[in-house]
Parts: C-alpha cells; structure tokens; sequence
DNA sequence: AGATTAATCGACAGACTTGTCAGTTGATAA
DNA sequence: TTATCAACTGACAAGTCTGTCGATTAATCT
C-alpha cells in the first residue's frame, strides 16, 4: 500500500487535496470516536464532523464504518505489536525480563493513551471478533512465560501466571481506561500529562516488581 | 418501592402476569445488553428478545431506554455501595484494612462479575454522567485513605496512594472486564467459574498485599 | 491550454431504532 | 358472574444512521 513516488522531487508544499493526509485525519478522528464508543455507538457522521472533510470520504477510502474500524484497530495496534515481537527475553532473568517487558508496555501504551481503551471495547463488545489473533493474546502469552520461568526458577513468589498474567495487565492498563473519567488528581495534575504518565510507569512497575514477589512476612 | 402486601396470604403459586418479575427479568437482561455494549449501543429491541415479553414493556415500566440503563446503574452498585460503606477499617491497621477492603471488593465483584464492565462503559462512554458521584469515587478513596495511612505509618513502601489506588482497583477489575473475551484457561476451567473466581480472588490479594509491601530486594 | 483523473462534496434512499398507542387478556374484587 | 384495572401485546409513526450517487473541483499530464 506505499504509494509509489509519482515524480522525483519531493513537494513539501501544503496540498489541498493530498489523499494520505486525509486518510490520516480520518483515521485520528476515528480513533478518538472508537475509543469513547466502541465500534456499534460510533457515529460516522461525528467522526466526519471532527475531520471537518464530508463524510462520505470515509466510505470512499475505508468502504464502511467496519473497514475504517479495522484500519483504526490496526493502526493503533501496530506499534505494540512490533515492539513486543522485537522484544528478546529469553536471555535474561525472569526479574530482568519483566522488568523489561513493563518498560516495553507501559512506553508504549504512554504514547497511545487510547489504546487500552479501544482494546477494551474490541474484548467486551466484540469478543475480539476483529483480532485474527494478533496483539493481545501474544502479549499475554509472553507475559506468562515469564511468570512461570520466575516460578519454576524460584524467584517469583508460587503464583498463578495465568490470572497473575491478567491481573498485571491490569495495573498496567486500567489506568488508561479510566483516565477520561478521572478527574481528581492528587496535586491537579491532568491524568495524561507527561509527569503522570512517567509517574504512573515508575508506580505500576515498583507495584508489580514487589507483587510478584516472596513477600518477607507473611502473616 | 416495597410492594405493601395486598394481602395476608402470601401466595407464592407463579403468577403469569406479575409486574416485579416483568421488571426483574427485564432489569436482568438490560444488564447483559448494557454490559456487553453500553448505553448507546445497546438495543432495546434485544433486550427485548432476551426477556420474552413485548418490547413496550421497557417504556412501561421504565419510561424509556435511559430510564432503564439508570435502574440497571442503580440495581447493580447497590450492593457495592452497601458492602463498602459498611466497612469500618479506621481501627485497622493498614495492612489488616486493606486486606478487608481488597476480601470485600472481591468478594462482591465476584458475585456481580458484569459490574466491572457496566462501570468501564459508563466511565468511558458516559464520562460517569450517570453517577452521581456514588459508588465508584467513594470506594476509591477509601482506598487511597487506606494507602495513605500505611505510607505515613510506614508499613507500605513509598507509593503514591492516588495512582496505586487506580493499579489496585486495576489488578481486582481487568479480569471481569477481559473476561467475556479470555478463552484459555490455564486447565480448561472456566474464567468465571466458581474455582476460578476464588483462585483469581486468592491471587489478586496476595498479589496486592506483596506489591504494597516494602521490596526485599531494590536492584 | 485542454484533457484526464483523483479527491471531494451535498443530497438523498433505504434500513434500522426508539418510543407510542389503541386494543387485548388475565387477575381481583364486588 | 361480571366489572374493573393492571399487565401486556403488536403494529406503526417518527426520527436517526449508514452508505450511495451524481456533480464539482483541484491537480497532473500532454
């Protein structure tokens, strides 16, 4: 789908009509709509408005409103899927590995606050009817491989790495999804600002590193 | 809204035409609908069809679709609410409090797994229009006052109580949110099934008390 | 400059949804 | 038994939403 260079010089000049560029704003406009509502409640004729294009160019480049959802999925899952598949765990300790792999998740879902929300809605209303199979369930199944490495090895406390798996994706994410619903911070600090979001790495990671393991008193 | 006893005799033959169990059963199957696709997307028509009795009936007894959502709100949080403002933890110390407050959470999300899922549609898709400020924002900050007091006594390592609040609620919720969508179980046994509730319960607060803890080890 | 094609728009047809209403049926009470 | 009323139904009016189509405009090519 790279559409070939038409001509040899590179034009930077601000198009009216440049294909790419509406499709990309199609695409954002589509993602804030999909993420607040899921893909049934979601309005083309609101993401059109927000795109300020007619709405009929969503059918002209992404045939229905299921096409544009699909594209949305993908395009918003591309970057976690990448980065998770170019991630090389094996090596490392099973503490090392986790640490790792947070690291890798939480940047990533930073960077698309939207993300978990989206996946949220796919899971719950669509019971992940548009994932082939793809980012999520490869993301879990990671995560529990280095659960039971740790287990086996003695490191991690005698855990279930299957719903451990899942409860820590939870630290990790439902800050995300609630984020457009919370609104008292603790110093007035917007959830998604750049210090809350470091913030909330640094405290979903400290939280999961002690959460899984021996814990010194057990009462 | 108790029904006065019309009667002396308490005739528990099953009636054909009762208005409290039209309501319940209607109230029971607006649950799921809401649950799996949230207001906007839910379609009275399938509720509907989930109940058996006509369609009017909703506007009957309910007024209309709103009308039914804010029933179903209100009939689904009761219990939280009442679990969590019964909760007398101030006498507590941290680590005992939390733990009631972390047995009661699950407890009672155990016993309404939809919960979670109607409370992440109204938070995305609503913005929590529809609460008042009830349920959901008093039992977090029980939950962050808790965390406080384990910080300030020391007990609890140096956490911020706000957004570790939002990563324990997190860890207790994602399963029930994801659940509807998780198919592989660690033996084939059910996600919500009995054992399972209990296991994820067991694992959810072992795995909080460890991560509030104090790490043995700061690598 | 004129022709060609891709990008864009606005209006609208068709389908789907909500909510209403007039009428029917079963329970209760006189 | 009959009258009355609440519970209930199916059909439908009105509104909303999706997706299409012909017309229009900007860019590109010759």
């Amino acid at each position: 789908m790279v559409r070939p260079a038409k001509s040899e010089k590179v034009q930077s000049v601000k198009k009216c009509r440049d294909a790419e560029a509406t499709q990309a704003v199609i695409l954002t406009a589509a993602e804030a709509e999909f993420a607040q509502h899921g893909l049934m409640a979601a309005r083309t004729e609101a993401i059109a408005a927000k795109t300020g294009v007619a709405k009929s160019m969503i059918y002209y480049y992404f045939k229905d409103k299921e096409g544009l959802y699909q594209a949305v999925l993908e395009r918003s899952h591309a970057e976690l899927l990448q980065i998770t598949q170019q991630l090389d765990l094996e090596d490392l300790s099973p503490e090392a590995a986790l640490k790792q792999f947070l690291v890798a998740l939480l940047d990533c879902v930073a960077r698309n606050p939207k993300l978990p929300t989206i996946m949220f809605h796919e899971a719950v209303q669509n019971q992940g009817k548009y994932y082939k199979r793809s980012s999520s369930l490869s993301i879990d199944t990671t995560l529990v491989n280095i659960l039971e490495r740790g287990v086996t090895a003695g490191v991690f406390r005698q855990l279930d790495p299957f719903v451990s798996a899942i409860n820590i994706m939870g630290s990790c994410l439902f800050y995300f999804i609630g984020a457009g619903n919370i609104q008292q911070h603790p110093q007035g600090k917007r959830v998604l600002s750049k210090a809350m979001l470091e913030k909330h790495t640094q405290e979903a990671i400290a939280f999961i590193l002690a959460g899984v393991q021996q814990s010194q008193n057990v009462s």
